[in-house]
DNA sequence: CTCGGTCAACGGTCAC
DNA sequence: GTGACCGTTGACCGA
């Protein structure tokens, strides 16, 4: 009665179709389910708890198995359908797992000594492999590729597992540096004063920062202002490159835009401040910056026909003192290296949608999905050497600082309400939808 | 014998052969699976549904592939046989198709990266690079175009259509329309002052304009002066959604990006106008619109601190009614549909980009991935069940469109390097380096 | 019904 | 350009 389909329902099917337009039709479940979700060839059934084809099966379990990591030679966009399927197996790949396949629903291999005749391929198999790796002069990887012997498979099992939740976990993290690095890249070409468009257009550019000291301009209102929509977008593509934001209907979109918009807007600055402006500079997202020091007005002036000096200390010197104190100093106190800004960024993004009114499947899934961010990170510091007691230290600053973002967050959303409610000055239209509680 | 193998061999090749001849004596398949049909060496089972060496297989595989047609310098009576073989290509072919061989049978391209020691050298990767990714220099040489092996077509015999190629193209087309529709997206995101934001985050929204009519706002030059930061990053992410743009290096990408933002700017404009706005609104890229009437003069009134009223219609008056007489009016004409415009769009970028300074290898990919385009029009046309001589004369009209638009951007380009060498009114800096020659 | 294992037939690679 | 070589794929099977 429970066995497959149950798991199944709960764990895949409540949430990638929680949109009340596929879950009123029962038939679009049953087509789903004849057609395989990875490349739309007719299917025979569910593999893995994806409804797939058995093709996409196996390529998933052989993937799974053989623990291959594939590249995209492209972006990460390619179209995965029944022609193309073979063409990028690093996006086949992907759109499995985002289909729903499950890695640990991949058995350990299985004894196979059934009978002679496997036993003598599988030998000449482990033979010619071992050769052809010896005569390679490269780093032999065999620690890496499961051994095709059968013997060994019970050992094996549990360091699979183990290599699976290290696969997703390094998967995560090249995500969320990729998108962090598209982030500044963008927010160059949309801020930078100064730099030549060579620099903007270069492929070396690992920089952590988007901007440099001399791209720094003191802040106006109006020039807040006009770039929050442009920001808006840029926080919406941040979250599009999230692998599982396809998925999610748009009430949950919604949701998620909600948070990130909330509390990036008081993240970012904050990693700008405390890696450029610090002690002197508030640094924006858009490289503008007002003095820190109550006697510098910098950015603090009167702007005609916008805000006067007045009302911007009024309103958001307490934000920006509160937003120092509590995050910013502890950046620097624990010295945040850019890995962990980009770990920060994301827990507080899902933590703070998965608090939010979204189905308890999707709950369910972002707090795993959390889990494995976590660990992602445990790993970056045990890769950088780090001991057990560091490692909990620094995860634990995290945690603290994650809280006190969403205590600042949530003060700045609320002296924003209060701002529109008043009129005090005039916010972006876009800016308040997303404040207000409806959509409208 | 080896009763598994047997039963599987039957199993397998009464699928691919379900022809009458299945009564046939299943020894005489066995025996004529045994040698080539084609050369006659000892085979070791099918190759294309027919009876071959991996030899002859690999001849055909690769002859389909390029799409080569070979010239039999005899009266194509050549015998083929294991050591004549090499000496007739014309025969030997004939030959691999009159024994069965099935060009259908040979698939498209596959990834790339799936090589052995590329294999090889990313496995190694994956396990020193757990989580240093920012120390990675990333070695795969971008600046090198691979080898694109289908642009190598000589000899093409056009009844012959290559699958290959119609895979590529196939794909060009999905990615240009997944473009299109991500712009204008994004562009909803950034102008759009009335939707709500559902609409904005919904998934079905396969609208091919981004506004409505509710959508558009008088114009102001201050406005646009704002907004051309954010829609050089739109064009920007456009490009970058280009398959191979991110293989070009640091100048070709520079040029491109030059040669997209000139000529969109006139393009996105007319089709919005041609679908939205005409007669009476001249549509701007986010939304705004001026009348195009002499006496409506929406947009066209003094801006304080911006440009005066007198200075806008001489600069820009004629730059709009020569876009309307030379390209809104040809879509109009033509009743230009969106995918039309998408090709529209992407000849236009790549011509004259493909026109301008760069490398030689460079400018040959581009022209073979402008045929590939024109292919995929081609295609596009046909699955529409248009006629030959309609499909060539709407292909006619587009590269008619396509030099008046290169006309008309020329001028565009020369109007603004002379605002911005008389410094008539403030243009963004952005704008101005890639207007200039130079980049500074 | 969906696992894992199997292997003929694919594609890519690279000395020759 | 050729063909041996090897890795990958997917229809098929037993469990």
């Amino acid at each position: 009665m429970d066995s497959p389909y149950f798991s199944n329902n709960t764990m895949v099917y409540d949430w990638s179709m929680c949109s009340p337009e596929t879950t009123t039709n029962t038939s679009s479940i049953l087509n789903s389910a004849k057609e395989c979700a990875v490349c739309g060839a007719p299917s025979n059934g569910y593999h893995f708890n994806a409804p797939s084809c058995s093709a996409c099966a196996a390529f998933f379990r052989r993937t799974v198995t053989l623990n291959r990591n594939f590249q995209c030679a492209q972006q990460s966009i390619c179209r995965v359908n029944y022609t193309m399927r073979v063409i990028c197996r690093a996006c086949r790949y992907h759109k499995c797992v985002q289909m729903g396949m499950d890695r640990s629903a991949v058995q350990p291999r299985r004894d196979c000594n059934a009978g002679r005749r496997k036993m003598l391929y599988h030998e000449i198999k482990h033979i010619s492999s071992t050769t052809s790796t010896i005569s390679n002069p490269s780093p032999p990887p065999p620690s890496q590729i499961p051994s095709y012997s059968s013997s060994i498979s019970e050992e094996i099992s549990p360091n699979l597992a183990i290599r699976n939740d290290c696969f997703e976990a390094e998967q995560l993290l090249d995500d969320l540096l990729r998108e962090e690095r598209l982030f500044n890249e963008r927010r160059r070409m949309l801020y930078c004063a100064h730099s030549s468009i060579s620099d903007l257009l270069t492929n070396d550019n690992l920089n952590d920062i988007p901007f440099t000291c001399s791209d720094l301009r003191p802040l106006t209102f109006s020039g807040i202002q006009k770039q929050i929509r442009p920001q808006i977008l840029l926080i919406y593509e941040w979250l599009r490159g999230w692998r599982h934001f396809q998925m999610l209907d748009t009430s949950d979109r919604f949701i998620f835009l909600r948070r990130c918009v909330l509390y990036h807007t008081v993240l970012d600055p904050s990693y700008l401040t405390y890696r450029l402006g610090f002690p002197t500079k508030y640094v924006m997202f858009n490289a503008m910056y007002v003095g820190i020091d109550e006697n510098d007005q910098t950015g603090w002036e009167d702007e005609d026909s916008c805000i006067k000096s007045e009302l911007k200390k009024k309103l958001y010197r307490p934000l920006m003192e509160r937003t120092i104190n509590e995050i910013i100093s502890a950046m620097r106190a624990s010295n945040l290296s850019f890995v962990e800004f980009v770990f920060l960024k994301a827990l507080v993004s899902f933590k703070a949608s998965a608090s939010s009114d979204i189905s308890k499947s999707l709950k369910k899934f972002m707090h795993s999905h959390m889990d494995l961010m976590l660990k992602a990170l445990s790993l970056h510091y045990q890769s950088l050497g780090l001991s057990k007691e560091e490692t909990a230290q620094r995860t634990g600053n995290l945690v603290l600082m994650m809280s006190n973002v969403f205590a600042v967050g949530m003060e700045c959303l609320e002296s924003h309400q209060k701002i529109q409610f008043f009129d005090l000055w005039q916010l972006d239209d876009l800016l308040i939808k997303l404040i207000n509680r409806s959509d409208r």
